[in-house]
DNA sequence: AACCTACTTAGAACTATTCTAACTAATGGG
DNA sequence: CCCATTAGTTAGAATAGTTCTAAGTAGGTT
């Protein structure tokens, strides 16, 4: 299957469904910021404000509230590249991250672009859960 | 030159001066917990913990000035596993990690048991800074 | 419509971190 | 050795990001 990140509100709210989650109007609205154009990468304060920007009425707590669960519901994925804000993605398939630690933009790294071989033994009474990578990358000086 | 992390006060105080730094009582001592058994992923939080129950007479501000002040000076390294705090390696020579998700734990993977290859082309105008490498883990459910 | 329960919200609370500005200590010159 | 200079330390305030609380609101079901 696809990643199709362009979602129909069919296909949401049934996803949201699924989930055990009621499609809300907030829910809905978050939901069409974060698919209609591709993948993203956004903050909660990214997204409040720009849900603010469209006059879309919505609170910083349900804007959290909100990306966690779709995170639960395997709409979006953490990626984890600072330690001070968390980062959303609308790219759920396995993927790999260049982050600008000057700009703090985050984008994708084509899939077969990055090969990780030869995984190692996790430590005894434990399981590989994710294996994240993140290339970080600083504006060239010439 | 390998990472001799058991650092000789006399080579600490070399290193410290050599990067503009007096060397003081307060960062002498955390330069002794952070050294003196090799390896260590340190928080803020724990290493002040672990100075006061050993009579180590320092504010949790000076800390945090040490542990960016060391980073700068290249003898610890920030590692990036967690949205909500900072932890810090005595090793800083390249290599990745394992991080227990539901202990918090952060452990060396070693140097050789992980392969990243095929590395991609940087977008324009940047260059690659550091290639890092997470394994999140969770405890094994049998 | 009425009820139940999930959801949203403002604001308080909390966690990690940085800042401020007053004191203290290391260093170098006389 | 003492003083002046400047770096370093500190408590506490401030800030940033996130979560919590508890009161109101709105889906969904009957």
């Amino acid at each position: 299957m696809m990643n199709d990140v362009a979602m129909t509100t069919d296909e949401l709210r049934r996803r949201l469904r699924e989930a055990g989650m009621r499609p809300t109007r907030q829910r809905e609205e978050l939901a069409d910021l974060l698919f209609r154009d591709g993948n993203r990468h956004v903050t909660a304060e990214v997204l409040h404000r720009e849900a603010f920007q469209e006059g879309i009425q919505v609170s910083l707590a349900t804007v959290y509230n909100t990306l966690h669960q779709f995170t639960q519901a395997g709409l979006l994925r953490e990626v984890v590249v600072d330690s001070g804000r968390a980062y959303f993605d609308t790219n759920t398939a396995p993927h790999h991250h260049f982050f600008n630690t000057a700009s703090q933009d985050l984008t994708d790294i084509p899939v077969d672009s990055v090969t990780v071989g030869n995984l190692p033994v996790p430590p005894a009474g434990t399981q590989i859960q994710d294996v994240d990578v993140v290339i970080r990358i600083t504006p060239r000086q010439d």
